[in-house]
DNA sequence: ACCTGAACACCGTTCAAGT
DNA sequence: ACCTGAACACCGTTCAAGT
């Protein structure tokens, strides 16, 4: 008799697929405490020790999502820079609102993903993943200065300064740590979020083109 | 017989902050993973159910050791105050270098403070001392304002974008993103990191006090 | 090759007792 | 008031079997 479409997913081809997917939702859906491998597999309809015939452990399985959760970011990134205009401090400005909205949308699944506790920094898949942001930065610096469209003295450093603020705007939103957006509805709390990215962006080019700066 | 002066530490007086202690020496010591109730009561001697007499549930002790967390950094703070010299720019310089330095002598502490997951929002003491850091850039910034030392234009905006940038580093140093200090030996890392930071607090100032911002 | 059920050590929490 | 031991539900992981 032939397979109905929808009878049993997995159990056979894709079952490590399926378990990312699993983990993922669960992420989404009920957080970080919730993500365990036994209710990963129960949500995949598999035996609670199937998972080992796929991962090690528990943190391979945590590697695995993260560096879903890496590409995801990355292909926003990328679409980011196709909408955004062609300007340079366009495009990061585009850049950095995308990073932080993301981790807005994915709280649990950005947390994760920069955890040094849950992701091993064995996998080099992962390790090449997880720098996409950051060489996208420099790299648009680097054409914006070519362009002149910016002042900045060393790309590498004005990229570290720019991933940093974006970083910490975006952990203190997840974590209801900026005071005056978290008593905002829902949409509100969004755009504010969104506009804090857009003007963090414009501080730090601007401080970063800025000529005054000696050395400590 | 009179009592020894080191026979049962506490077993009465005060396990409460004997608990907090035994917390917190785990987690530098262990790192979060091995931070749970039946390790602390076993550090501090007392039965696995014993701490239950001092707080409701886990997530109780966690917030008390958070809350003890905050007032660590807050002291680190006013120490950085009191020892950096008059000027606004140079208090806001060691404050953001003293934040990124004790994230990275308390790693796995300040993550704890920071996380929503394991610090509920109820207890309003932890909440007024979790707000120090801040509420110090913003009256620095005042404070450099009235003497003309500094250009910005709003002290709150100011601080959240040091707060953001001074986070984010923190943040990215101690999970090990920054791959400029990474292979560093351990006093390289951290003499690099400061420089880092306070590189960072110049740029997001003269960002800041930069007038061509137009809003988005 | 892939999956399962029993089993072990461990954790958070509750509860009836002990002093 | 404060602390303890037994007990329960749950998790990560291992292992001997099953198809």
């Amino acid at each position: 008799m032939p397979r109905k479409s929808t009878p049993k997913p997995y159990h056979h081809g894709d079952l490590k697929n399926a378990l990312v997917a699993a983990g993922l939702h669960i992420l989404n859906e009920q957080g970080a405490g919730a993500l365990n491998l036994r209710e990963v597999a129960r949500r995949a309809e598999v035996s609670h020790t199937a998972p080992y015939r796929h991962f090690p452990d528990k943190q391979a399985l945590i590697a695995a999502i993260a560096e879903q959760g890496f590409e995801m970011l990355a292909d926003e990134i990328r679409r980011s820079d196709a909408s955004a205009s062609a300007g340079a401090v366009e495009k990061l400005i585009a850049a950095g609102s995308t990073y932080v909205m993301f981790a807005l949308d994915h709280p649990a699944h950005i947390k994760l993903m920069f955890s040094r506790d849950n992701v091993r920094a064995a996998d080099s898949d992962l390790y090449r993943i997880s720098k996409f942001g950051f060489e996208y930065m420099v790299r648009t610096i680097q054409t914006g200065q070519q362009k002149g469209e910016l002042g900045m003295s060393d790309p590498v450093d004005g990229a570290k300064h720019l991933w940093s603020a974006l970083h910490g705007l975006a952990m203190l939103a997840i974590e209801r740590q900026l005071v005056m957006l978290n008593d905002l509805p829902e949409d509100q709390f969004r755009a504010g979020l969104q506009s804090e990215a857009r003007a963090l962006v414009r501080v730090v080019l601007a401080g970063s083109a800025s000529p005054n700066l000696q050395k400590s």
